[in-house]
DNA sequence: TGAGAAATTATTGTTAACAATTTTAATCTC
DNA sequence: GAGATTAAAATTGTTAACAATAATTTCTCA
């Protein structure tokens, strides 16, 4: 039942930092689809007002991470099947464009920085710190996209980085079996510092059709079919 | 001073409506960049309260339609020359995607829909009819976003489309040639009713390209440059 | 004049109280 | 005790009044 943000009783947070607090909440799996999200709760949870929660919600609800019903609340947004294949899709294309892009600025400097990051990743790895190693698998493809130069591109990639999650949770379980693995990226940086663009794109979709690949409709318990299959319903409906 | 937005004097508009309306009047090129947003201003105009135009104008600017600086309020979005250049390239990467996956799926009724909603943008321009013909070529590629059947691809180039004309103000101007030229709009179909994927990405780019190449820092009539030349200073400050 | 201070007005930001709605619990009926 | 009915509680939605800040005007005095 309690939701697990982190929450520092002295401080007041502001909206933004709200905001981010349940981004990141949603990034690191802590914040599962179908989530509701009470008002007074998150308010007091953060010590700010209510209208302070109600904006961020509004927010969240434009960049597609929570649902908003009318007078029924917010809810973590809940993807379906086919949102998180466009979604996928739409990572790849975008996540190409960034290599393509990156290939012709990157310098040592910056592969010297990525390998950094690859070996700090490979040891969270190693010592089964899988919630650091989620952390740097996302700053790693974030770090990509900033390398590139372009803010726009940047910017949605970024968006679509927030969304995933929910796609994998939704559809893939909490698995360590859908996440990025450490030595794909380190091929993508390999063939970067080879300048070898094709190979890079090419890692770079395979890398995520790995996981793209296995979205697919979920039983799931049968949810409601079960109750309208048991219900025998004569013929005609009761007037 | 009075903005050209729709107003029946008998209607109250929704939320969502009042959204709406801005965007559309943007994409019209009605609401100049850097226009004041006041709330009561358009809380009247539109027969809502002042909550719904702040929620309304916080939506914007996630989107970034409107920029908003605290206790300044908010005006329509200004991009720089970088924001603009980089939100073209972007737009090039998107479209191309979408005549990716379209190239795939497209059938003769989808050809015979985009040839008759050419017509109708050739005629509007040819009556001179610019408003006309400038929403049915922002409709053409909504249209072929559409068609492409991958939603999350869809949104953000209908995000991109959205900001576009800000950018086009901003640094081109209001003018015909900053504009997309029907004749490319038809060879752009004529490479996918012939499924030449290559081609149609081509031409597509090299629309898009047409544009942007023009974007550059504009002189602005110097701007503040001017007092700050003419204001002779002595040496020091004066303290 | 006109530079600067003070007062006025306009605009944005915040809040708490209330209304509307939904959810949950309790009660009733058969 | 299952199912419907009503009552209570919880939750979301709306509003108007007030506070804080910025922009404008007026005033003052050299």
């Amino acid at each position: 039942m309690s939701i697990q943000i982190e929450k520092d009783d002295s401080r007041r947070y502001s909206e933004d930092e709200v905001l981010r607090q349940i981004e990141q909440a949603v990034l690191d799996h802590r914040l599962p689809p179908g989530t509701k999200l009470k008002e007074v709760q998150l308010a007091n949870l953060f010590g700010v007002k209510r209208g302070t929660i109600r904006k961020v919600l509004t927010r969240l609800a434009h960049s597609r991470l929570v649902e908003q019903t009318p007078n029924r609340g917010a809810t973590v947004a809940k993807p379906s099947v086919q949102e998180g294949k466009d979604l996928f899709a739409t990572r790849r294309v975008l996540e190409s464009a960034i290599l393509d892009l990156l290939i012709d600025v990157i310098d040592t400097k910056m592969i010297k920085r990525l390998r950094k990051m690859l070996k700090q990743e490979q040891k969270a790895y190693l010592r089964s710190d899988s919630e650091k190693a989620l952390g740097l698998s996302v700053d790693f493809h974030r770090q990509l996209a900033a390398m590139a130069g372009n803010s726009v591109l940047e910017e949605y990639l970024n968006d679509i980085i927030r969304r995933t999650p929910l796609v994998i949770l939704t559809h893939l379980g909490d698995d360590e079996q859908n996440r990025c693995r450490n030595q794909e990226h380190e091929a993508i940086v390999d063939a970067l510092e080879k300048r070898d663009r094709k190979k890079a794109i090419r890692v770079m979709n395979q890398h995520l059709l790995h996981i793209e690949s296995k979205i697919r409709e979920q039983p799931e318990a049968a949810k409601t079919d079960l109750a309208s299959l048991l219900r025998p319903m004569a013929n005609g409906q009761p007037a």
